[in-house]
DNA sequence: AATGAATGAGGTTTCATTCAT
DNA sequence: CATGAATGAAACCTCATTCAT
């Protein structure tokens, strides 16, 4: 950002640049964004645009934070039922997360899908850096033991199979597979994982 | 393709075109591929790029073709030991897959990570029905017992976390995660998932 | 023309490839023809195309010279009722032009609409030059009198009026104009010029 | 269209824009008009003009219809001889016709030659439009009569053949022609047509 | 003779970015 | 500060023509 907003007018600007880069995302797809869209969209000039970022970029980065950001603030209170099953929960998580990529016209969905375009990791970090803590505290709640050791590497996993097969599924259009169906497949996955022995070597009454 | 290529000549080209595609898209990345750019590697003009294709797009979804032959074949022929554990199994086709992911210069990452902006989802349908008839050989040669029902949803699950969480971890370039530590973690989830029972709520009573 | 077309075979190939012009102009329009259309509807290749033709220009060039042999063949043959009134006559000759424009699928009428683009004005030359033979014949037979000095203009003049005003009609779609009412007014108009005083400035009892 | 000029200095780039448009017909003929043709004529860039125009069609419009107007405001201003007989005022909007074909080192020439490739009727229309009204009034002053019923059959009639005689005679390198007598001829059969008889068959006793 | 593969100049259009007003 | 006019590199695609086979 080549400038900061000292001024009440100038906050207002950098906001409605942001907001009208969301809306121009999913108006036209992020590959079809230009600044012209966006700063038509804010109703301001090009010129104003690059006075507050130095382009495209810079802009989508902001968004992108500020998107972190919320996610955040959505994830933490995110309601955990105390006394519910582990399934339950990461059920409840699950259909929380289709609820969001739904959300703002596809704007998150957009966005995961372009994931390897955009200009930074932060939504995919705070992703996972929440559902980290959550699932730190979940464990500590709910079982006072030994924390998991690899819980990083789980969650690591668990959060980019649960994104991207909802990404998947959404972009797909066949009817082979109903919201349900995945929803409940990823939840016996996810929890069969978590509550996984942590020696991954151990006592292994799974094979044939 | 607009012309079918009748000399010997011509058929040489549509190959060398594709195989330059493929190198433009290491080269430069898939987004900066241009008509000018493969027709150069190709060591051929524009024009006769034109004759043989209509466009980007058409070269790349040949391209995609021919990789999801590539694959295809490839995967018929995975090394999967009879009388090998499953863990075993999946952790030989998961590393087998980020030995695929690595090779040709990380073209099929850059296709992978791409996904979302390709013509075709050919490469990823025949990365899924590949695994799926892998899936159900196996089950059926292993367990003789009622078929899974919903392998297809297991399968679709299955591949995408697999692929995506591989993807991931190449690009991401932290050291706070080694392959071997994701390996292993999604041996684990996978190995999990196939072995649950099909009623999610029941059970683990499928071992033989 | 490149060659001289001596054997049967090339003979063949050459109105093939006019024939293929002509039906390529009717199909795409004159702008729109390229070499490779015309070889194509020929059956030939392009190369073969260049060796009895010098370019698009010398087909086309081709083609009209045909079409004006075929044009003039025709008008010789016009049934001229020996008896009828001159504006009997001119009104079959109108509306047997509007009847040539409007056959082999309008390939006259797009010829004519483009003449301004045409390599050679052949066709109307040929128009102009039938219409003077058939206008001369028409006053030596029928009024036996010293014949008009300035029939050339006039021909000119009614030639390309009357054209012009067929091409304008049948391009138009407004119903502002019927072909009946068309007709009929060149016909008045063509009959009154044809029997005006030779004498521009004689005995003018038009004037207001 | 694109964008409305809101500044001064843009407003002169869409005439220098249409002017150059102008000036490269005029050099080039029609089909050689080339965007960069254009936007160098007017000494700026192709970004520029497409940030005026959507393309070579709109700015081929947008000079018809500056021309259309030119032409329209120049034939109500035709000096007609208040007391001056019929031919005379024929043979003077001829003659009018003739320097406006010529003006503008040959632009109406150009535009009326190809008037088949234009995007729009307009300078046809407006030229029918406009010797329509100056018929009518005519008419109406010098003979006070019942209306000329089929006068819009005429006057289409009439400007055609004698726009595209004009056309014809000035793109015809022949001297076998005088300009004199081709302006002679289309006299009188205008004059002739208009005096004819509405009843196409009846005797010519329009004269007042 | 006939083929059709190969060429590449030339046309259209877009868009990130700058800079005079 | 804000504006939006101006830029021009860079992408796409076509087609008349040549020439090796």
């Amino acid at each position: 950002m080549r400038k900061k907003p000292k001024q009440k007018r100038s906050r207002q600007m950098v906001d409605a640049l942001i907001e009208a880069t969301a809306q121009t995302i999913i108006d036209k797809g992020l590959d079809a964004v230009t600044t012209h869209h966006i700063a038509d969209a804010a109703g301001v000039s090009v010129g104003s645009l690059y006075q507050y970022f130095d382009g495209k970029e810079m802009l989508i980065e902001a968004l992108m934070d500020k998107l972190a950001n919320d996610i955040a603030s959505l994830l933490v209170q995110l309601p955990m039922i105390e006394g519910g099953s582990l399934r339950h929960n990461v059920q409840s998580i699950i259909e929380f997360g289709f609820s969001v990529l739904h959300s703002r016209d596809g704007l998150f969905l957009e966005l995961v899908s372009n994931w390897n375009n955009l200009p930074t990791d932060k939504v995919m970090d705070t992703l996972q850096q929440s559902f980290m803590d959550l699932s730190r505290l979940y464990f500590l709640k709910n079982y006072q033991q030994n924390p998991i050791e690899d819980l990083h590497v789980r969650v690591f996993i668990i959060v980019n199979s649960v994104l991207f097969n909802m990404v998947r599924f959404i972009g797909q259009n066949t009817a082979l597979l109903t919201q349900q169906q995945v929803v409940s497949g990823m939840t016996d996955m996810v929890v069969g994982y978590l509550n996984a022995d942590q020696d991954p070597h151990g006592a292994q009454v799974l094979t044939p």
